[in-house]
DNA sequence: TGTCCACTGGAAGGGAGGGCTT
DNA sequence: AAGCCCTCCCTTCCAGTGGACA
């Protein structure tokens, strides 16, 4: 029987997620944060004195990936919120990402156009001399006059992009406003950061220091409970899934991130299969699913000449060898450029890309000396080099080298 | 013990591209 | 618009190196 429309069928299959599966997606903010309560507190202890209209003290927050450190801000943020209406007291935080906003610039122009309602007079993406966007900001958060509370989210991404600069700068915005007052709470996933900052910012910065440990396997079940209790259905995620989600997250430094989104990829899987429930096996194959986007993502977005490379280890597996040395790799990638039609980067280049791709996981290499025979990079694959090969030859640049097979050492054949 | 191979990896610098500044 | 400056990607040059072999 002809269905009406291309959705029917799976209309009917139905979800398993309720009305409100935002509650698995990483940037949503729940009402209650397990196993946090101490973290929030010490925060609001720092921040109250801003509700008493006086200048709360400079923050530095640090913790790995997924521990909660953003969330715990922004929870705060939503709480001061309602306060300030309670105590009738002017204060504002602004949260900013470093990832996106990088350049002294672009910080002092977001802070500056908070306070700018008139489209006509807010700061350009660009254009303006530093020190305008500065004395423009200045001006109209002094006017405003109360407690300014800016958060930078990555700062240690800002720090190594464009140095210390924008923090100094923050510093002197606050201490040559008469009216207002400025506080800076920044949260960082690198602990070392602080050596890239000159002392008397560290030391300014640095007033209060929050360290967010990573979460264990209980805790981490205790908050996908909470999650899953508002996302899915009853019933359909039972404990043993969720101890097991909690445990991979637990071995991989205890992100409840990646917990979050084990725990949804899972229902997804459960719920395209049709199945009422979501199994152990479906958690399995989300952790695979998972791993294999992260690392096809990673190699997606390399340069070509080291998908180049890639290619060229994978090739070499195929033809039946395990590794390569440097300079039987540069061979067939020279090879493989001209194949193309491309020129070919330098051996020296080509040995920094394969220490970049080494670092990433990608690839194996070490330094081997094979005595009177000289000393070299060996180097092999890291993942099966069937899939590589696979995700290698979706660049358009090197669809045409998909029956390139190799010869011996260094020869290609087609 | 000295030689020598096949690189490694540091240093310096070129040039393209993008953003800031005037 | 033009100049300046910075970053990134890359090349060129070269001293240094672990260990098999004579």
């Amino acid at each position: 029987m002809r269905e009406a429309n291309i959705f029917e069928r799976h209309m009917r299959r139905g979800t398993l997620f309720k009305p409100r599966r935002e509650a698995l997606y990483p940037d949503y903010l729940p009402d209650y944060l397990p196993h946090r309560e101490s973290e929030i507190d010490k925060l609001a202890e720092i921040l109250v004195t801003a509700l008493r209209d006086e200048k709360p003290s400079n923050i530095l927050i640090y913790g790995k990936t997924g521990t909660g450190k953003t969330a715990v801000v922004r929870y705060v943020e939503r709480e001061m919120k309602r306060a300030r209406e309670v105590y009738d007291s002017s204060v504002e935080m602004l949260y900013l990402n470093c990832e996106t906003v990088d350049t002294p610039y672009s910080i002092l122009q977001n802070i500056g156009n908070y306070f700018i309602e008139n489209w006509n007079e807010k700061i350009p993406f660009t254009g303006w001399p530093l020190d305008k966007v500065f004395s423009v900001t200045q001006e109209k958060i002094d006017i405003w006059g109360g407690i300014l509370i800016i958060v930078l989210d990555e700062v240690d991404k800002l720090v190594t992009k464009s140095g210390d600069d924008i923090l100094y700068q923050l510093l002197l915005l606050d201490s040559e406003m008469k009216n207002a007052n400025l506080s800076v709470i920044g949260i960082s996933n690198e602990l070392k950061f602080t050596d890239l900052l000159d002392p008397r910012v560290r030391s300014r910065l640095t007033q209060e220091k929050l360290i967010f440990t990573p979460y264990n396997a209980y805790q981490l079940e205790d908050i996908l409970q909470e999650r899953a209790k508002i996302a899915v259905k009853d019933g359909v995620v039972g404990e043993d899934v969720i101890s097991v989600c909690a445990a991979i997250a637990a071995q991989e430094h205890g992100d409840a991130r990646r917990a979050i989104e084990l725990l949804r990829i899972s229902v997804e899987i459960a719920e395209r299969e049709g199945s009422e429930k979501v199994e152990i096996r479906h958690v399995y194959q989300a952790k695979n699913k998972i791993e294999m986007d992260c690392v096809s993502e990673a190699i997606k977005t390399l340069p070509l000449h080291s998908k180049i490379l890639l290619l060229a280890l994978a090739l070499n597996e195929e033809a039946g060898r395990n590794y390569l040395t440097t300079g039987e790799i540069y061979e067939i990638y020279r090879n493989l450029c001209k194949r193309i039609g491309m020129t070919h980067l330098t051996q020296r280049r080509i040995s920094d890309l394969i220490s970049e791709m080494d670092m990433l996981g990608l690839i194996n290499a070490s330094v081997k000396s094979f005595g009177r025979y000289g000393r070299t990079k060996v180097v092999e694959l890291a993942l099966p080099y069937i899939e590589v090969k696979k995700i290698v030859l979706q660049d358009e640049l090197l669809e045409e080298l998909g029956n390139v097979k190799l010869q011996s050492q260094r020869k290609l054949f087609f």
